[in-house]
DNA sequence: CTTGGAATGTCAACAAGGCTGACGTAAATT
DNA sequence: AATTTACGTCAGCCTTGTTGACATTCCAAG
């Protein structure tokens, strides 16, 4: 009855109407956030699957093949037909592990940074835009909600790599 | 070089490496966000496709087919394609429009309801999980992003959205 | 040393869900 | 009367996911 936004019943912002915004707004806004590299890729013979690869090698230098399967959650033969097209075109380069050499570790090549460079450059500037215009505080509950709506099998992955970069 | 977290520079929550998590963030949390719903979906006919032209539907009754292609930012032929098999089975039904007869206002049936009930339970109890855990106040933070990060016009339509409903 | 299992690659076939192009029809608009 | 709009549809293509089967290489355990 008594009208409050944090005392009192305080739940307000578990309502249906409220969860359903929130659904609508990471439909959206997951639109915004793919479409600026979705436009590089455009023309190239590349896809959104490439990019993908590409972060996590990038993010990950000399991870290995299934590392990245279980990163990406696909199948091998996925994730294979993406790799091989970019090893083909000299963007990836693999090598035989050097304790297990039955693992291929991958790297970027220069021309395959170059790639990485030109996506993630437009994917963190419209990043970089929100958050300004959110402000940190913002961004501090942005983080936390979207770490909360992970699996936990993927969260661990996230702060695993939130902290082997670290 | 002085460490400070909002005073001086205050800007650390724009670094590339904070960019690149919350890149990874989105990544990880729309897999969450998308994986209840498709597992139902999962071994009916029915896709991602599908679940989101019904939740339009239900979130807008009477809702035309021009304006559903809008707001999912798809073909004709490719919305054809999910819309068809929503009215063969009995899921969405199509009135002639009223005042444009060349319109159709499209509902959901008593079964479609059935299924959107179920879909938007399961990705509600996610969001509902996540939203407890997280807090009101980091939800503020986590929707101020999210739309700062839609296409302008993609915003103009979850807010178009947000005041209809309201 | 042999053998089982792990890590990887690959072929083939298929499905979902995007896309373009072309064409048709009915209704609104000019 | 002519044009434009809203919608449906056929046909074909692409990307990216899937399953299943099979080969290779190599580590590890018996």
């Amino acid at each position: 009855m008594a009208e409050n936004s944090t005392g009192g019943e305080g739940l307000l912002f578990l309502t249906d109407e409220q969860l359903r915004k929130g659904i609508e707004a990471m439909f959206f806004a997951y639109r915004g956030f793919t479409s600026d590299p979705d436009r590089i890729l455009d023309g190239m013979d590349y896809g959104r699957a490439h990019h993908r690869a590409v972060h996590f090698i990038h993010r990950s230098p000399g991870t290995t093949v299934g590392n990245l399967l279980i990163i990406l959650g696909v199948t091998k033969q996925s994730l294979n037909r993406v790799l091989r097209t970019l090893f083909e075109d000299g963007l990836v380069a693999a090598r035989v592990g050097k304790v297990d050499k039955r693992e291929r570790n991958l790297y970027l090549t220069d021309k395959g940074s170059v790639l990485e460079r030109a996506l993630s450059d437009a994917q963190r500037a419209r990043m970089r835009a929100a958050y300004r215009t959110a402000g940190p505080q913002a961004v501090q509950g942005f983080r936390t909600v979207l770490e909360a709506m992970m699996d936990p099998d993927l969260r661990r992955q996230y702060q695993g790599l939130k902290e082997s970069g670290a």
